[in-house]
DNA sequence: CTTTTTGTTGAAACTAGTTTCAAATACAAA
DNA sequence: TTTGTATTTGAAACTAGTTTCAACAAAAAG
């Protein structure tokens, strides 16, 4: 649970309160083996302390987002996923057409962050990114 | 009107019903200056046609966008905007701190449209993305 | 140790979008 | 022009996520 560790502590640091809710959330997200959504990391807090609210995981969420603890992928299912930011940022192509998700390398889109970079002076947070299309089974 | 008469046609070939409701909600978009939401497009035709439900539209625009007559684009508002597709696939970089959008050409994303081709043989559907970030004034 | 301030939570209402299903209708065929 | 039928619609329920606000708890100030 070493990132769990580093979140609390970056919390502590930047002066948020160490809740017990915010850390069950933050050890839920840790000990998923793929990439979690709210409802599941939902229900494992829940399982343990019933009273935790559904609000308040999305609000955790959104923090440890913001705080760049957590990614965040939208793979197209109407839901969004999460992942510890130090379990590194690979991102997905999604085939609309069958759904398979092929994983990419963080290293595909480093030319295309410098071109933003030295054209548009714009930094791009290219962290867990899905791009959408078709993969070779499902071409015309 | 030539985007609209195209999309119409192209409705009936493929088969499907042009019925007032998506005649209507195509105009909208085809009139509007920029891009547009679901809800601008729903005020719009709810105000010559009273009857029109919300998910008629939602269910058009899914349409459209299926049949590559729409672009859709998720700017960070919490709600998604919608394009003619003829009217060209520029791409947004969104500020996460200030909002600003910066319209980012087509040919940007060649690149990398041609590496996932090349390397994942996947075909990416790299139409009016919003790639997120920070902008030059708002570089710490 | 008590009071004040500030951050965080649960509950409930709300927003954007989707799904289900019976009723309505566009369009082809008679 | 009417009829038959598959498609499309409106209504309502539903899902994911956000916001508001009063109550509560932790830390800081007195």
């Amino acid at each position: 649970m070493t990132q769990s560790r580093d979140a609390v502590h970056r919390l502590s640091e930047l002066g948020y309160r160490l809740t017990p809710q915010r850390m069950m959330i933050l050890s839920a997200i840790e000990g998923s083996e793929s990439h979690i959504s709210a409802e599941e990391i939902y229900a494992q807090v829940v399982a343990k302390y019933p009273h935790v609210n559904i609000s308040t995981v999305y609000r955790t969420l959104e923090l440890l987002k913001r705080l760049g603890l957590v990614t965040e992928t939208d793979l197209g299912e109407g839901r969004v996923r999460y992942h510890p930011a130090d379990k590194g940022h690979h991102h997905h192509l999604v085939c609309q057409e069958c759904g398979a998700t092929i994983d990419l390398d963080e290293a595909t889109l480093f030319p295309l962050r410098d071109t933003l970079l030295r054209d548009y002076k714009f930094i791009a947070d290219l962290k867990h990114l899905a791009i959408f299309g078709r993969c070779t089974n499902c071409r015309k």
